[in-house]
DNA sequence: TAGATTGTTAATCGATTAACAATC
DNA sequence: TAGATTGTTAATCGATTAACAATC
């Protein structure tokens, strides 16, 4: 379909994606690269480019269809898959994501919660079972699951990979603070709470300190 | 002290620190580029391109000394300035963080925690109180609150940070779902989950369907 | 001292921006 | 058609890598 894809690119699209999806909302349904440009602060000409990544989904003269391109970039970011995902541990941390994460919105199917604390077996959250995660492996072998959400106790996350390995997990999305090592065919994406404020913390002491540099 | 750094350098810092720690638990006291790129995965021309930004830590023929290289670039990441916080909503996602988070680690003391409901105001999270939200302006005007993190649902969060404009927060980790408008002294870290889970299924998505190019 | 490794300049590579012909 | 705006090539800019002199 293309060439790789810089990961700046595939950012930006996600940007677009967010704006677009708002710009249908308020039923606008033509833009331009110059008007998403004065909006979103990239370059129009990096607008077009980025896109052009993928092929034209534009016409000239007259700018991009918003629903066209949305629907172009759903395909490209995964939105149109309807992946499904598991969420693997549901303490503070995996219930916050369950109650106020919209999977939905995304393209993603949330399928199921698991623990070891049997007082939460057979609980759920907002609809969504838990499950015992000694069952894992039956679960994922009568339900295609595509992605883990892992918000599980350090101690216990190597194990975690290694048997969503065995049941051919796509893809990764890794709130335990450690890096996983996975093979070339899981995708992995890292949140890295601790990272985020220490760029914050970074920022707010270099704004308060600035350039005094001769 | 230096000129403007490139949000990129920003981020391999941290990355460094993060590492440079888990060497010094292990008491280990030097370390050469190469032996960090090794283990890292950047060049070693890129790290001591990065840490020169800021000045000359090594020392030709031996490398750099690890906690001495830790103390600067604490320094630089805002770790030594020793910032205060506060969590501004108690719910799941607010909850989660106070109780999982470390904020000491990164050099910064969360002090208090606020929430509108009355039945949590007086109770604690590890030790940490919440608050009436009413008595924000109070509690900020006797105590120096460099950070508010926002877990708070979207429709408050305006009027809260116009609020925390007016008590000259230095900084928000913004984990409501939207972009603030603030004015330029205050510095805004946004974590988009969204974002990320999008990421993660663009990269599962590119991965399925692999260079067809022709 | 000889060996090692930094700090720094120069070369390369890639990403962003500018420009404009194609065309709706 | 004339005006607008894309798609795409070329020019610029910035970031990464290579190389090596300085020096511990």
């Amino acid at each position: 379909m293309k060439k790789n894809i810089p990961v700046a690119v595939s950012k930006r699209l996600i940007r677009y994606y967010r704006y677009l999806l708002a710009l249908d909302m308020s039923n606008v349904s033509k833009v331009s690269s110059n008007s998403l440009s004065n909006k979103m602060g990239f370059t129009a000409s990096q607008i077009r480019q980025d896109l052009n990544h993928f092929g034209g989904f534009g016409q000239q003269g007259y700018g991009y269809n918003v629903k066209t391109l949305l629907n172009e970039l759903g395909t490209i970011l995964g939105v149109k898959s309807s992946y499904t995902a598991i969420i693997i541990g549901s303490g503070h941390l995996g219930s916050a994501i369950a109650y106020n994460f919209n999977f939905a919105k995304r393209g993603i199917h949330l399928k199921a919660i698991f623990d070891i604390r049997v007082d939460l077996i057979g609980t759920d959250i907002q609809g969504v079972s838990i499950y015992d995660i000694k069952d894992l492996e039956s679960y994922m072998s009568s339900n295609k699951i595509d992605i883990a959400v892992l918000t599980l106790p350090k101690k216990d996350t190597i194990e975690i990979v290694d048997r969503l390995t065995k049941c051919k997990i796509k893809g990764i999305w890794n709130f335990s603070n450690m890096e996983l090592e996975t093979n070339k065919n899981i995708v992995v994406e890292n949140v890295h709470l601790g990272d985020s404020l220490m760029s914050l913390s970074f920022n707010i002491n270099s704004h308060e300190y600035p350039d005094d540099n001769s």
